[in-house]
DNA sequence: GTCTCCCATAAGTATGCACTTATATATTCG
DNA sequence: CGAATATATAAGTGCATACTTATGGGAGAC
């Protein structure tokens, strides 16, 4: 199953947190390992698991490698929550609401 | 974290597919044994786990015990995903004509 | 070339976890 | 009461996983 590999991934709380750095903008490994408190190769492993769940891509340069967010990764995360926000309507005015003042 | 008992919790397949099976309404820990391929204990174990996570919610009735999906306990999950949600337009723009359509 | 630097992989370890069987705890039924 | 039913808990097991240190390998810097 593909969701099980996007929740698996996400599980872990400092890989989730490298995911959501990430989200911040592309980074390195060497910037990412900075702001957490395990080694370097503790990074590499756990970009490779997200990079096995399809959420985020690499790009070389040099002998640098920069990790980002790949959107379309969450895609199976973001439809399985949606099947399931029937059960709150009051949730869905939420969101409904906010997405009217983004038209506006 | 709270977030990260959600995820663990979903993580799993045969668990997510308890909390699928209780999405759509109300069963007891026997009816839900039957269908799945492991035990009555491997049952209460993972009902157990959802609890925890704040996913289900608990009703006895003489020597049953029913359980049913818990709307509130996916709001840290819904809240992070939407958090990310910035992330693809084309995505915000599907759910936006989704419930344009719901409007109506 | 050689020396750093950046990152990935290998190998080992300890803990977590998803299951099993066995047993305990209630509750209903006869 | 005793027997059957429904569920939870205990205890054990095998495998996954999140880390570590050690090493490999490639790309600048000198």
């Amino acid at each position: 199953m593909i969701e099980t590999n996007v929740f698996r991934a996400l599980a872990d709380p400092t890989r989730r947190a490298v995911f959501e750095r990430l989200a911040g903008r592309e980074m390195s490994v060497s910037e990412l390992k900075a702001g957490f408190p395990v080694s370097q190769p503790a990074i590499s492993q756990h970009l490779a698991v997200l990079r096995g769940a399809g959420l985020v891509l690499e790009r070389r340069e040099g002998r640098r490698a920069y990790y980002r967010v790949d959107p379309a990764g969450l895609v199976p995360l973001v439809d399985w929550v949606d099947r399931y926000r029937a059960f709150w309507p009051e949730r869905i005015e939420k969101l409904k609401n906010l997405l009217k003042e983004m038209d506006q």
